[in-house]
DNA sequence: TAGGATTTGTGCGTATGTATT
DNA sequence: TAATACATACGCACAAATCCT
């Protein structure tokens, strides 16, 4: 047998992993999904035993991922009142987009991966959904897109600990973004989106991760500064 | 009554909780602080029954405890096999200590703390202990020193998401650390952290956090130079 | 104020997977 | 190869806490 099981990394993005492992993964990556993408806004409760239920499992294999999203910040569940979808403070969200914007140079320093024909035809086709989404704005398109440009971004750097520390903030943040902002500023993120996305096509085009680092936390550092304008604090 | 049950930030670490979190948090800090402490170096087989009766409760709120260990790459359980103390790669290991060397320069640069009259006391104490160690070495003794100097130079930043950050990483790599090096290196280590926590105290004597923090990447960059040595790759 | 409905937390027996004999 | 021992994973019933009537 040539199985090779070979547990050596992280247990939620592990190749060959168990049968219970890999249901967690899909379970745990299905709610993360919902909460970022708006499904679960914040301050949503959840329900562990209708969660088990559709998916397909008892309470216990579910609690287990509702704990380790409520450890992310993203949940909370307090006994006798339910399972909450978090509702940071504009002040911790702050905290983390800071943390975020000096993870961002990060990427063309700690291990930086080579751009190949494969990563520019993916932020091609990112520039396009992104021009696609200029055209039909919505929220929950800017939610699809942007988490997608994340994680082309991410899996440029070969260091694991920084990826994965990057994914954490960012899917701290990515629900509250959309929510502190009105339905009548999402057309305008749409297109501040397709902007950024162009700025990382043309930086990926000319295989300078520097540039598309940098212009990964200017980027970030703008759409701050607009929330904090509009939040006024 | 005024218990006022403020849940808002995190879990682990949060004052005022419930029961339940606080039994969680207890045991959680336990069992990593008795990794970190080399009680269980990395390769130890844990058995959950046999841990759920020293603490006194089931093995269910116990399970939480190492899934939470899990997910922070402390931890790793295979169905069948039993949960064992992570012994990550050398490679892996390199990886952890780049980031926590980009994450020591962030202390002075985000929302770092005014260095307070109890600061330079815990330091001053940390010095004293630091002195003591190099007299009677013992590989004990230097984790105790090593993870409270942790705390004392992570405790000067209020932005909590890079504390967590520094934290995390930081137990990654808590315990391999010494397990890496033979029993003979250990009081030549003893000496650096007396050399490297002179340092910080004068440092922080003058209240220059810019100096501790890359004081602080030094010294690390200086560890992982005599890890890479001795292991030769 | 009290009681019932609802939700998460806990305890325990069983199922499933692995390693060894 | 098969059986046995043992570890984690799972499902379910009950306890504890909270909220609302």
């Amino acid at each position: 047998m040539d199985k090779s099981p070979t547990k050596k990394s992280d247990d939620v993005d592990n190749k060959s992993e168990s049968a219970a492992g890999r249901r967690f993964r899909q379970i745990y990556e299905e709610i993360r999904s919902r909460i970022s993408l708006l499904d679960y806004p914040p301050g949503t409760r959840l329900s562990e035993e209708a969660l088990a239920i559709e998916f397909g499992v008892s309470r216990t294999p579910l609690r287990r991922v509702l704990f380790r999203l409520q450890s992310e910040g993203l949940l909370e569940s307090v006994q006798g009142v339910g399972t909450i979808v978090t509702d940071i403070s504009n002040e911790d969200l702050y905290q983390v987009y800071q943390l975020r914007m000096e993870l961002a140079p990060l990427l063309a320093r700690l291990s930086p991966l080579p751009i190949t024909e494969e990563t520019v035809a993916k932020f091609e086709d990112l520039y396009r959904q992104s021009e696609e989404l200029t055209k039909d704005p919505s929220a929950h398109g800017y939610c699809v897109v942007n988490i997608a440009t994340f994680h082309a971004l991410a899996d440029l750097t070969a260091n694991m600990p920084l990826r994965k520390a990057m994914e954490l903030h960012f899917y701290q943040t990515a629900s509250i973004w959309l929510k502190s902002l009105g339905e009548d500023d999402v057309a305008r993120e749409c297109r501040n989106l397709n902007d950024e996305i162009r700025d990382f096509y043309h930086a990926v085009k000319i295989g300078d991760i520097d540039a598309l680092s940098h212009l990964w936390r200017a980027h970030t550092s703008a759409s701050v500064t607009r929330l904090r304008q509009k939040l006024g604090d």
